[in-house]
DNA sequence: AGGTGTACGTTCAATCCCTGAACAAGGGAG
DNA sequence: CTCCCTTGTTCAGGGATTGAACGTACACCT
């Protein structure tokens, strides 16, 4: 049980394991003082971790021993499929990414297309990497749609439609023979972000991706958190305006209508012909007053809803990523404006709203880091 | 330390405690059950428990035995101060209450006089319960205003206005000697719910008090979520009309404007006078089609609102609270049938929406909650 | 009523774990 | 070169948990 005495000594493996991960290099007396356990008792969990080859053991002079984390054989798959790309990364399951590669893909396709594709891409990475399949312990899957968290199977959506229905994480696994975890692109952004990018050491984050359409995620205690049924952080869906357009969810006027990709693209058709998202942003840096405008008041709509998440949440850190988080300050601004008038003052005050560090990469790195992250398993 | 063998101990010790505190009497077995130790370790750690004296046991047919907590020495206090009530109440550690009283108070009365009054009720009340003062151990303190969460000083509001820059916990300390804990009236309305009344055994709940203003809580895993600042919750300024009514919060078009008593007052006053809270719902109950239109309205503004809660948060049970809950469905009916159609669907699907049990008693009891309650402190 | 079964709490030996002390080995200062 | 300090290891000692065995009392069936 969860209180045995091999519960206490699973414990004190972790304390170590962890505190070694940390620090990358440590004596066996230095790591007694850190942790607080007695030298003798680190003594033999070193050894056993050594045995379990956890850890690695250097001499350094005297009776000195350096312990470092083990380079840990196992290697991991982050596969992010976004709206008009698909990426793969290979990483060492201590986060060190060894390589990466993407190419377009339509979303239109249907599932299997889909996950051969992403197979196909996998194999061949592995293959200029120089790395064998068997090496491969788990992979990551991040899908821009919603995913039951019971079944794991995927709801219907119109950005993807041939997927409803369909079990990715079992289907790749049996492609790949390996264990497969999927998730939402926006909760793996908000991983990411918080391992590697703009969040990185904060526990707690919010994290807005906004590309195609609008996805949010929320991490608590450095988990994610779902709610009672796997939607929390739903924050694209907020009503903005309840006269608004017709949304993908069936309601009308959410955030997404307004703030969406899909949305602001539409608005300049008529003047600038069709332009991606990533383009759109490019003409705004480029001095585009219509560009700019258009953002800028995505950016009031997105304020709008980050500002009831301040009043309910009280966050100290946003994160704003997706392709449209590119336009930066023309986006932020706007956001931090709304923010401003429409929270309560202190929480206005105590939020700091910024920009995903992690680009395009943040979907595919999420979903390595998510392959090593559990859930926060709690229903509101 | 804090891995040794006798903190193992120290830790299952205070397991047992916990879960015979939480559920009142359990046999030996149960309690193995439970909490996953073994019946022998069990046994052991009931015996040390009892020659402490921290839990009771009594014979209760063939070997049985039933553990219950004991009748612990000290006794606590919960102070409420609402609209135009003064409430306080006697309530041993183990939650259970001994007494209770309230009498009528003017909001607008400066600090010095709240808290003497205070005094004189919580004196008059172990006076009729012939407790003395000494047995008094700590004080939970409940205010209908925001809170520093560092300072516990008051900040400004237009309800309590003769309370900014004071700190009530340390002025009633200093006046009754005994330890005092403040908190927002709706922060303990949550924690009482979730101890004895709608959302009891729930460790995740949202709660919102519908009195005078709108307040709002949410609990996390069982503890108070403040989030970086201490205002998460703050549903009730959430902004519902952009272009609304000036909110004391400094904003515009808060839901408070909308939905709080004081406007509901306000609206029906051309035709009925000057009427509370309490005698709107009575009048709506009693048919006036005014009221229940009034109140209803005020149900929609609350469901955008509580929509918005559950697509970021998702929650699997809203208790609402405060004199307006009083009006039941008048009230409830309106908030789900508009979350129904603001929420992102699998969202609205999984609330629960439901009138708090405790009514107006809530903010006194979680104010005794609130004693034994620690934070649970993160900044999201 | 009697017998049987079952659940409960206690006891005990076995096992596992942490710690303090003793000890060997090596580096550095003087 | 010697002394001293630090480091890691070993070992006995004491705590803590557990499974099994046991005695007991109630409940139920016949």
């Amino acid at each position: 049980m969860a209180n045995s005495l091999t519960a206490l000594r699973e414990t004190n493996r972790r304390l170590i394991t962890e505190t070694v991960r940390k620090s990358g290099a440590l004596t066996q007396a230095q790591l007694a003082r850190q942790t607080g356990l007695s030298p003798a008792t680190v003594s033999t969990i070193v050894r056993e971790l050594r045995d379990a080859g956890l850890v690695e053991i250097s001499q350094a002079g005297g009776r000195r021993h350096l312990i470092s984390p083990a380079r840990e054989t196992g290697l991991v798959v982050g596969v992010d499929f976004g709206h008009s790309h698909l990426r793969v990364a290979l990483a060492e399951r201590s986060h060190r990414v060894l390589a990466e590669e993407a190419m377009p893909f339509d979303v239109g396709a249907r599932a299997p297309e889909g996950l051969a594709a992403a197979e196909r891409l996998i194999i061949g990475l592995l293959g200029r990497a120089g790395v064998s399949r068997a090496e491969i312990k788990a992979v990551g899957l991040g899908l821009p749609g919603p995913i039951d968290p019971e079944t794991g199977i995927m709801g219907s959506s119109t950005i993807l439609p041939g997927w409803a229905g369909v079990d990715p994480a079992a289907e790749l696994g049996r492609r790949l023979g390996v264990p497969v975890v999927v998730d939402n692109d926006a909760n793996l952004g908000a991983l990411a972000e918080a391992t590697w990018g703009a969040a990185k050491g904060r526990r707690e984050v919010a994290y807005m991706k906004i590309g195609t359409g609008v996805g949010a995620s929320i991490l608590i205690n450095g988990l994610l958190y779902r709610g009672a049924t796997g939607t929390a952080g739903e924050l694209g869906h907020i009503t903005i305006d309840e006269n608004g357009r017709l949304c993908r969810c069936g309601n009308r006027g959410c955030l997404e209508t307004l703030a969406g990709g899909q949305q602001l693209i539409d608005l300049v058709r008529p003047t600038h012909g069709p332009v991606t998202v990533s383009r759109l942003v490019e003409l705004a840096h480029g001095g585009d007053i219509g560009c700019r405008r258009v953002i800028a008041d995505a950016g009031r709509h997105l304020g709008v809803a980050v500002a009831s998440l301040c009043n309910i949440l009280n966050p100290g850190l946003v994160v704003i990523g997706g392709a449209l988080a590119e336009a930066g300050p023309l986006l932020i601004e706007p956001i931090m404006t709304v923010v401003g008038r429409l929270a309560i003052p202190s929480a206005a005050r105590a939020v700091n709203v910024v920009k995903g560090e992690l680009g395009e990469r943040a979907g595919v790195l999420g979903a390595l880091a998510r392959v090593q992250t559990p859930n926060v398993e709690s229903a509101l």
